[in-house]
DNA sequence: TGTGTCTGATAAAACGGTTTGTCAACGAAG
DNA sequence: CTTCGTTGACAAACCGTTTTATCAGACACA
């Protein structure tokens, strides 16, 4: 079993040349002068021996890593991250890089601590990621190496960020309802004191704006966004004098809540009240009955910017810094219809 | 900004001894014989320049990376994967050692692509995992590099794992609405040959027979576990003539199916029918109202384990392998009580 | 016969640390 | 006056690659 591991100096042994030999071979190293006879035994040798090259000690002759630090509070607690990470992941993939997995928790100190580890010299780069959108200030120690945002913006507004479309996103679901015919909509709002509280409820606005139809604050209100405040939210919004007929729920957490209402009150989706969620998350948006129509994060898409963004910041630190927001696209099921007749 | 970094040798000159020594005092070896005043300058020096070892140095010359890798199929994609991955990640940290992320996705090749890569000196050992409990043979190269299974046993049983015990989550589901005095319990279970399913059978058998209460094969139904599908058996249970008191559905999933089916027979949560779910999916459990009892998957803890096992069979080869099943604790909210009055 | 110019290959120097073995100086013991 | 152990420190080897500079030989050309 524990045979000594074959090294290039044990390929180069066995095809009776010497190592520089066998490096030019095997790395197709442009401009290499070496007969054809000799590429073929190296080759051969090494396949018999099975070599593989040692990563580590290329790493430190290239001084480069190809590896990317993920480092976020709770990053990959949050149900969302899933497709944050994957699409990090297969982006790096993609270009032969990989990723490292640093979680600094809510421990600041932990946070300093995990970034001087990773700034040893085991990471060409650092991906700063929040569990939701947010705007931070990055890490002093951050500045040294080249680093992206990732569901996140800097407050400095001096490093590359990527974030989804949040007024955007909002905008498509308002107008999903609009031309639906809807005209009275009740939006529940986060309370929370973020930029998809903005971004959303600026969406919102624009929607109706487009549509004629005018703003009215009686029809919003704003709860933490989760299903027990969405229910309650919505119980009181459709057992008012004239209620809205449809509802933009800030997340899907708060449209479960909504629906729950809605059966309470004795309310059919969507024939008597249209229901639009945001986030999609699935186990939610495809597990209400009828299905929610939702407007997705663009999770996979913001992991893949950053890993490229960051690649190429990397291979060349003159590629001008990016700020992207991305469109945050509507998924539509079964809770968006016509309003009731009156 | 780009001024060279200092390394080893930069310290060692600007105190004005050898490398030999900078390097005895910043790691504090034992037995190291340095006066005082040596070691003091060094560590002021090191201070002073901002010295920081380069980590892939180390790892060449000490022949270990102190890194982990985790390996899956898509396993950052699930929902659950979060606490995994955090337990691991955490537990890592604990230790001073890294993660690397692999994601093989669903492509074999690039599993095997991926494995080589990583066998490439870059991680002291592998963690597989699956996005949910299965029985998997694992990779030919995996052999060659410590292993621990995680939320997967291996087919051969020769690698240590860690898994959820679903016989007892289930058996402790189902004490619980029988200790609140229901005596006709159905089971949603999974149609899948899966090991949830079986064991999650098991665990219901047995908390019935301790019961004394006979097991009927008439309240067991098997669908895909998904809310359309908890939906349409729950109201085919429930509307049936002796119909349960009580749902233990096979994950929340299913419960959030059974949950709506219930609202549109007019059933109430806890008060005519009782439901405990499995896997504790807070989006779900939380968000159903009201609160959903259920099991919940030790992920963090087995991600927690999976960890320190990998890292002892790596410190120490003579480790047993051990394989094991993890306690899923029941967690109550307030979807069980007593059965209806007749 | 010298003088270049290729060709095929290699020795040696990095990369940045850790570890082993050696050594000079010094005081204590015989 | 040796001998010996201890102290404080360091030179050099090593980890496994890549890359640079060099070299011997063959051949062409003047």
């Amino acid at each position: 079993m524990a045979r000594p591991r074959v090294k290039i100096r044990t390929v180069a042994e066995a095809a009776g040349v010497s190592v520089t030999t066998v490096s030019l071979v095997l790395n197709e190293v442009a401009g290499a002068r070496v007969s054809a006879e000799t590429r073929q035994r190296i080759h051969e040798v090494a396949r018999r021996l099975g070599y593989v090259p040692n990563e580590v000690a290329r790493q430190l002759r290239a001084q480069r890593t190809k590896t990317l630090g993920l480092l976020g509070d709770e990053v990959t607690t949050t149900p969302f991250a899933g497709r944050m990470v994957l699409g990090a992941q297969e982006a790096a993939s993609k270009h032969g890089w990989l990723l490292m997995l640093l979680n600094s928790g809510l421990d600041p100190e932990l946070e300093r601590k995990e970034i001087s580890a990773l700034i040893r010299g085991r990471v060409d780069g650092v991906l700063y990621t929040t569990m939701y959108h947010r705007v931070v200030r990055v890490p002093e120690q951050l500045r040294t190496v080249p680093t992206v945002l990732l569901d996140a913006e800097d407050d400095t507004a001096e490093l590359p960020s990527v974030v989804p479309d949040e007024q955007d996103g909002a905008y498509l679901a308002t107008k999903e309802l609009l031309d639906h015919g809807h005209r009275r909509v009740g939006f529940i709002n986060h309370s929370g004191d973020i930029p998809a509280t903005w971004g959303r409820l600026a969406g919102f606005q624009r929607g109706l704006r487009e549509a004629g139809v005018p703003f009215d604050p009686g029809l919003v209100v704003s709860v933490p966004p989760v299903a027990r405040e969405g229910y309650a939210a919505t119980l009181q919004m459709l057992g008012s004098e004239r209620r809205p007929t449809a509802l933009f729920c800030f997340n899907d957490r708060v449209a479960m809540g909504a629906y729950q209402a809605a059966a309470a009150l004795g309310l059919r989706i969507p024939a008597d009240v249209s229901i639009v969620g945001f986030d999609d998350q699935e186990e939610i948006s495809e597990g209400l009955l009828p299905g929610l129509t939702t407007v997705a994060l663009p999770h996979y898409a913001m992991g893949a910017w950053a890993v490229d963004a960051l690649i190429a910041r990397i291979t060349d630190p003159q590629v001008p810094v990016e700020r992207v927001l991305l469109p945050c696209p509507i998924v539509r099921r079964e809770s968006v219809g016509p309003p009731p007749a009156l």
